[in-house]
DNA sequence: CTCCTTTATAGTCATCGTGACTATAAACAG
DNA sequence: CTGTTTATAGTCACGATGACTATAAAGGAG
């Protein structure tokens, strides 16, 4: 900006701001997205992002972390964790038929956990497998959003630490490969994917008292917690010919 | 976005929407930024990046590129090859003092040439060194801006090629390694440089004819021009301790 | 014209990170 | 007990990189 010269209420036009959320998690080895079925016209009963317009005294932030917890039904506790980075904003003029809207898009990285309980104006909230998702027709613009989102955290994944915000709290080496197999739809080698994690500096840490996962079948895997890491040094690049 | 629910004018508040620019390049060794002295309140006097307000149907990118060439004077062709990247939107409430105001910000890339001429309401448009530019305190928000574009920028240097973006059409390896370590603020092995940049398939591609700038002191180099690769696999990592 | 400096370019060599692979340990299912 | 599954330890070769040396080709100083 922010106006350079004078305060002159002609010299700028008046436009909706809103916020879109790709909202990503990991489950049955497949990734998977947010998507609610839209109740009203334009696009009603077409699928699309969760998202809502900016209140008078919130940052584009806010609105997010507020929006998920509305169309999520997540405790408040758990939304305060959630890893959310913007993505970008997309002002194309006609995006939206009814009026001038600019939307800020996020992407929120989650653990698997619940399914979601359709609240706010949603007619109906799912996790939907990213693939289907990206070959339906999303309402607006929500398929480009979510084609960004997707390289966006794609490429994070090889320069920053951001994997363990699909995790829980507490996760094994294997529940970690897992995140990136999924989301690369690659494969990995255990032993050399354990290797460069454990010799990355803050990438993650034991859970003291040497805890183990036991329960699963073979032997039991230690936990680890997140670390204070936030930049991978040197990238954990993915391999160039897919599985 | 967008609208979940029905289109109901009092379930959103309209907002003012800008753009602002870190138009950066690379002159005398140093990186610079353009800045503009601001004529009127708020910030009178006070040193802010060049930006405005969307016009009704035009895309921030649009926008972006308008003000570009309206603030720095550039002809139309030129500005048109310029490399402009959405850095992220900026929307605390209170980031203009006298209203709504939320702003797309971008990081535009530019060879270095021209002193700029003062259009639109700048007061005055001036090439700031960028160690000056982040010292001093800007306008609005805009130091945050600055620091977010010049990082984002740096970290793009690893990953993508588009360090040619500083340069002009044709330019020498060692050109393109000034890039580096200028915006790096760090010295780089110029055999090694080389090597690796030759090595990376499509980063740049020599001028046919074997041409060569002379005229400089030392042997001739050979020309380049930038390639159609965008990324670097693998990346050009910048070392740890700078110089 | 002859050094000397400067920049470009061609190599060498050791090291480190990585991919591919083998081996062992510890759980559960039959 | 046996086989299967997952976790963890270790080996080996290759390729990319950092540090370094050497040579080529220009201009400038004397």
């Amino acid at each position: 900006m922010t106006a350079t010269g004078a305060y002159d209420p002609s010299a700028y036009e008046p436009f909706a701001v809103t916020v879109d959320l790709a909202v990503l998690t990991v489950r049955a080895a497949a990734p998977h997205v947010l998507l609610i079925r839209r109740g009203q016209e334009p696009y009603a009963g077409a699928w699309a992002l969760p998202g809502g317009f900016l209140l008078p005294r919130e940052s584009a932030e806010e609105a997010a972390r507020r929006e998920l917890a509305e169309e999520t039904g997540l405790p408040e506790s758990l939304v305060d964790g959630v890893h959310l980075e913007q993505v970008r904003t997309y002002s194309d003029p006609d995006r939206d038929p009814r009026m001038r809207v600019v939307s800020v898009a996020f992407a929120a990285l989650v653990p698997d956990l619940p399914e979601p309980v359709a609240g706010g104006d949603a007619a109906q909230a799912r996790w939907v497998p990213l693939a289907e998702a990206e070959a339906a027709a999303l309402a607006f613009d929500h398929d480009r959003i979510l084609t960004d989102a997707r390289e966006q955290v794609r490429a994070g994944l090889e320069h920053t630490c951001l994997a363990t915000a699909f995790c829980p709290p507490e996760f094994t080496l294997g529940e970690l490969q897992a995140v990136y197999e999924t989301i690369w739809d690659t494969g990995l080698d255990r032993p050399n994917f354990r290797r460069k994690v454990l010799a990355t500096p803050g990438f993650v840490e034991a859970v003291p008292g040497g805890a183990r996962l036991t329960g699963g079948r073979g032997k039991p895997a230690a936990l680890y917690r997140a670390g204070p890491a936030t930049a991978l040094h040197p990238p954990l690049l993915r391999p160039e010919d897919p599985r």
